[in-house]
Order: C-alpha cells, then structure tokens, then sequence
DNA sequence: ACGCCTTTGAAGACT
DNA sequence: AGTCTTCAAAGGCGT
C-alpha cells in the first residue's frame, strides 16, 4: 500500500498517497469536486427528484452500490493509511501535532472559561455545546465529577452484564492525558484553533464567504451550531452523561440532539412510562464530518432534506485530503476509546434494535434476525428488479 | 408516530 | 476469515 509505505512515520501528506488517489480516480473526483458548480447542485437536486419520481428504480441503488464500492476501494485502503497513521500518532503524534488541528470538541481560547488550550497547558478543556451535539461529543466535556468507570445512572445491569467484552483501555492516556481515573481532558496537541481547516470551499463548491448563512463570527464559522458548546457545560437534564438517552428511538433522539435535554413534556412521558436508557455509538469519522459540515451544507446549498446532503457530504468527504480525514479519524478513535473508557462494558449490540425494543441489549435474536431477514428480502427484490 | 432515505465507518453477527 | 447487518446523525417526507 503506497500510504503504508510512505517512510514509516513520515508526514501524512506524503507525495506518494497522493498518487494513490490519483491512480484510483479519486484525483478527478477531486477536480470534480472542487468545481462543483451551483449547476451541481442544481443537478443533484433535480436527480434526488428524478429518482423519487422514477419510482426509486432499483437501478439507482444498484448504482449507488458500485459506487459504493468504489469508495470501498478507497475507504480500504484508507484504513489502512490510517492504521499506520494511528500507529504513528500512537508513537507520539499528539506531542508534536501533525495536524492544523480539530474543527470541534475542543474550543479555541475565547470559547474556553479557562481558556485551558494554550501550547503551555497540558491539558484541553471542552465545554458542552448546547444542542444538537453528538453524545460522545459530549463526553468530553464531562468532569472528573461525573465520571466513574461504571456510572451510577447507567443502568444495574450495564455493569453486571454477562459476556462483557470490553476491557479499560490502557492506553488511553496516551490520547487523554487522563489523571488517574479522569476523563474529559485531552492532550493539548491540536493547536488547531489559529488555522482555517478547510479550504473555503463551501459543500456545494460555491467558493463564497460563509458570512451570510452562518454566525457572522469568523471564528464561529468552523462551529457550526451543532458543533458549538452550551454556555454552562453542564447537562440541563442532570443525566450525567449525554450519550445516554431514552431508549425508543428516533424521536427521543431528536430530542436529545436538539435540545438534548428533556422537555417538560418528556419528563411526564418518562413518569409514566420510564425506559432504560440508551448509549449511543460513538461516531465515527464520517459521522464526526458530517456533525460539523452539515450546518454549512444547509446555509450555503438551502437545502434540508438530510438525504441530500448526506449525498454532497459524502462526495465532500471522498473530496477531502487524506491529512483531512485523518483528523477525523483520528478524533472518531479518540471518541471510541473515551466511549470505551466510560462504559467499558457497553457493546454496540446493546443498542440492536433497541429502539424497537425499548430494553438495550435485551432483543431476541430471533427478532434480530427477522430484521435481518426482512432486510435481505428487501435487497434480493431490488436486484431481482435489476436483472429485468 | 414512525420508518425511510442517504452517506461512511465501526462493531457485531453470521456463513 | 470474509461477508453481511445494524447503528450512529440529520430532517424532510410518506404512510
């Protein structure tokens, strides 16, 4: 693999990955992306319209899976880049940051009430945002307070579960610089506060300012609401932890993510009806770069089905830099190892049809495998169709 | 009210 | 070991 091969512990950019992408296409997706032109969107739009009304012809998942696949090509040897990569940052990448720095979690100075990021600190504070954060996004702000290995909110049987194959992380300091016990704190190395991210190219290739649709803010620009902390840092809701939520699904979710907190109205909802509550999965890198570009995609591209813009933020995605995505990467594994930290024996099959369920963890396997079944049902129909 | 869509990646289940 | 499935976020839309 040419990323594999780039010197062992050289710098992320090296020339040779970059040749990489190009040998693969990705060089001309690139191009493209760059140039995408408002006619683009235009042409995307028009295409999600086409495609509803083409009665989601099966051939345009067909489609989409070659494309998919494609992007597995890349994705794979992605990872692979990345794991040497983490094997580089293992050895002391955040000592010396090789990257500009984080678009999120972490606040530059201003947004700090102690103003904890600075090149002589040792130590990054992250405050709440207010709504719709990310719940592993969350954690990180947690205290030293609400932190314990085994949270008492969690519920009983988080903690005496069977088959618990989740271990502490030992090595966790080296991405935390974790006091004993502590988590919510990381290693000062992304200084990335001082440094624009991302090129000023907006998700739909409109190189304009981001002024109009976004908080006018310069320094706000690289924090999309969603992304931007809540002025107290603690959780209204008094739930300790915010990557746990009520387990039924979809609307508590929302919930979650936007206010986060639990409304009046959902307080008497959980009097009557009290559910266990649910951890999330922490997110991964895509999922990490969609939090953050999603607010600029919807204030630049006027759109709002999330389909739409999952689509440009995944073309956004394959379009970005490997030193990039390595950021994100590099965050998504941060945000599994603290996830791993605070519930080492959360697994992400508890949440297996949870939301149907409404008891984490506890869904049969044979409803499990109806969903499976029902799945593959749906997708030999779909090729079925395609062979016509 | 709830599921689908749409994306990628991680993890678990399955073959 | 390799493949398949589910879930994570998001919000409009259809049922």
């Amino acid at each position: 693999m040419p990323q594999l091969s780039s010197g062992g512990g050289d710098d992320l950019g090296a020339n040779d990955e970059m040749i990489a992408f190009k040998d693969e296409g990705e060089q001309e997706e690139k191009i493209q992306e760059n140039a995408f032109t408002e006619r683009d969107l235009a042409d995307l739009k028009s295409s999600l319209v086409n495609e509803s009304e083409i009665n989601q012809s099966p051939n345009t998942a067909a489609v989409r899976r070659g494309q998919q696949g494609e992007h597995r090509v890349f994705q794979d040897k992605h990872r692979e880049h990345l794991e040497g990569v983490s094997k580089q940052q293992d050895g002391g990448m955040y000592k010396s940051p090789a990257y500009p720095g984080y678009p999120f979690l972490m606040l530059p100075d201003p947004y700090l009430p102690n103003s904890s990021v600075s090149p002589s600190s040792n130590k990054v504070s992250v405050v709440q945002q207010s709504h719709g954060m990310h719940p592993l996004t969350s954690l990180l702000p947690y205290s030293n307070d609400h932190f314990s290995p085994s949270p008492p909110h969690l519920p009983t049987d988080m903690s005496q579960k069977t088959g618990v194959h989740r271990h502490q992380s030992q090595d966790l300091s080296g991405y935390y610089s974790l006091p004993p016990g502590g988590v919510g704190q990381i290693t000062p190395s992304m200084s990335w506060q001082s440094q624009p991210v991302y090129p000023a190219l907006s998700p739909c290739g409109f190189r304009q300012p981001y002024s109009s649709g976004l908080p006018s803010a310069s320094s706000y620009s690289r924090f999309p609401h969603s992304l931007m902390l809540g002025p107290s840092g603690v959780h209204p809701t008094g739930i300790p932890h915010p990557a746990i939520v009520p387990s039924s699904g979809k609307q508590e979710h929302d919930q979650y993510d936007r206010g986060m907190y639990m409304k009046p109205q959902m307080e008497v909802k959980r009097e009557k009806e009290p559910k266990k509550p649910v951890i999330k999965k922490p997110l991964n890198a895509f999922m990490l770069y969609m939090k953050e570009m999603r607010a600029k995609v919807i204030a630049e591209c006027t759109l709002k089905e999330s389909a739409a813009i999952n689509q440009i933020l995944g073309r956004r995605w394959h379009a970005l830099t490997r030193e990039e995505q390595a950021k994100y990467y590099e965050l998504a594994r941060k945000e599994r190892q603290l996830h791993m930290q605070l519930y080492p024996t959360w697994s992400a099959r508890d949440n297996y049809e949870a939301g149907l369920s409404g008891v984490a963890g506890e869904k049969s396997k044979a409803d499990w495998g109806k969903k499976k079944r029902r799945k593959r049902e749906k997708q030999q129909d779909s090729n079925t169709d395609n062979s016509l």
